[in-house]
DNA sequence: AAGAACGCCAACCGCATTCCC
DNA sequence: TGGGAATGCGGTTGGCGTTCT
């Protein structure tokens, strides 16, 4: 990297945004050995820290900040070189959905990692899951997420909805509880079986995206990568194997289902997934069906955060929603009404959340007997949520093209083209709103079209959508 | 074989916070 | 106590190497 760099003239023209003192004269770009030889020799005499004075006293044409970064994220002598080991990345994995994207923080949990380091990993990590269409957290780690949820609840009165969540937003604000992953360790040893890990990617992914829309759709990719089997066989590599399992039987059994649409779907066939009843894995699109992980999502919460829902969702009384963070959560999530305005507060960010939030504050005065909806409904719901939801995925991806295939946008404009075959979506559509399926009278598709028309408004499409 | 696509990662940038005078 | 400097942090960019088509 530093090679045919390491001659970079000085950056002499001024950065109309930077320090025009610094930047009039200090040296950017990768650094040279030399350079780095002298930022050594000047910390082992003055120790870290003063960085702006690293400049003046060696002679260094690097601005303070630039010297400590190079010490930090390189020099530092204790630091670890090379790739994680598989327990780091367990342990990165585990810290993210403590801290989200706490980098420094989770570095600070791992000796002689950098928070850089950390982060370029797990950047690069969500890349690769989103392109194969895979969750962000294994199913096991949401579930353990909950259960300590869970149990603070147990403890805890229980917040209002609006301090619980900005406490959430703030990281520091609240004692993160300590959770123990060590299931993920038992994990790891329930399935080292060869029979299940030499599962060649091509089959699985012929599996996923083949010909029998019914079952390999359930697991749609999310845009089928040129490196998708890199992808799909790097996730399998994860150090957590009961996802690897969850997978592995999701996409190599899916002929032993009657149907992937059948209405009675439970918690258990939910089990046999891989995704453990209760788990964020459901609600916060961390969890299959796969999200494309890529635009609304906001990676930086902790999966806990929304932890909340699914132990709603599962049967408990109503508890704080999470902050719809997701378009396609949005749109797709049977218990939207319940988010309501109060969690779709100003207090997010993003244009299409804003238009979300309008949208279902108008609705909301609309609708108000969806309100009623029992809990009774909202199991019914979740269970059935994954199935509605890799529909909805399967619209959203149908245009390949789109640079918006998986917003909402593409979905309602595939809709519009009939780019799904017609028997497909037509059954799709039946199977979604099969009558009696859900108490709220498929609440969850008629309030698309509002949804739906205030983006489409936003990005100034017409949708043609046909409802 | 060549170009495109992608992965990786170092480094930069802007903002927030802390420190110090 | 206010303001500037220093530091910390997280998001983003850009270049290079690798892989794929």
């Amino acid at each position: 990297m530093s090679k045919c760099h390491s001659d970079l003239s000085l950056v002499e023209e001024v950065s109309s945004r930077g320090n025009m003192r610094e930047s009039s004269h200090m040296k950017k770009g990768p650094w040279t050995s030399a350079e780095d030889a002298i930022l050594v020799d000047y910390v082992k005499k003055h120790g870290e820290g003063n960085w702006n004075a690293v400049q003046k006293n060696s002679g260094l044409s690097r601005c303070g900040k630039s010297c400590r970064l190079r010490w930090a994220n390189h020099l530092r002598p204790d630091l670890k070189k090379g790739v994680f080991t598989p327990e780091e990345e367990q342990r990165i994995i585990e810290l993210h959905a403590k801290l989200g994207n706490k980098w420094a923080r989770m570095a600070a949990e791992l000796p002689g990692r950098t928070d850089n380091e950390i982060k370029n990993y797990w950047n690069t990590r969500i890349k690769r899951l989103q392109r194969a269409g895979l969750p962000i957290y294994p199913p096991d780690v949401c579930l353990l997420m909950n259960r300590s949820q869970e149990e603070s609840h147990n403890v805890a009165s229980m917040p209002t909805r609006n301090s619980f969540g900005s406490n959430l937003l703030h990281s520091d604000a609240f004692e993160i509880p300590q959770v123990e992953f060590e299931n993920l360790e038992l994990n790891q040893q329930i399935l080292s079986s060869p029979a299940l890990l030499d599962i060649p990617a091509k089959t699985m992914l012929k599996r996923v995206v083949g010909p029998s829309h019914g079952y390999g759709l359930m697991f749609p990719i999310a845009h089928p990568p040129k490196r998708l089997r890199e992808s799909v066989s790097s996730y399998l590599s994860m150090p957590n194997q009961l996802t690897e399992y969850a997978y592995k039987k999701r996409y190599d059994e899916p002929y032993k289902l009657s149907s992937p649409y059948d209405s009675d779907l439970s918690t258990n066939d939910l089990s046999s997934f891989g995704i453990p009843p209760g788990s964020n894995a459901l609600l916060d699109s961390n969890f299959s069906p796969p999200e494309p992980m890529s635009g609304p999502i906001k990676l930086e919460l902790p999966s806990y955060q929304y932890s909340d829902i699914q132990q709603d969702s599962w049967g408990n009384p109503a508890v704080p929603l999470p902050l719809v963070e997701s378009v396609d959560t949005v749109i797709q999530s049977p218990s939207m009404e319940r988010v309501k305005s109060d969690c779709f507060t100003s207090q997010n960010t993003g244009l299409l959340e804003a238009v979300l939030y309008e949208s279902q504050k108008l609705n909301s005065s609309k609708d108000d007997s969806f309100q009623q909806s029992s809990s009774t409904s909202m199991l019914d719901d979740v269970a059935n949520f994954p199935l509605k939801h890799c529909e909805i995925e399967l619209e959203a991806h149908c245009d390949p093209n789109s640079p918006l295939a998986h917003s909402a946008t593409s979905v309602l404009r595939c809709k519009g083209k009939k780019e799904i075959p017609n028997q497909m979506a037509d059954s799709r559509l039946d199977d979604f709103l099969e009558p009696g399926q859900f108490g709220h009278e498929n609440r969850c598709v008629r309030d698309k079209p509002i949804v739906i028309d205030a983006i489409a408004a936003l990005l100034g499409e017409d949708t043609g959508c046909g409802y």
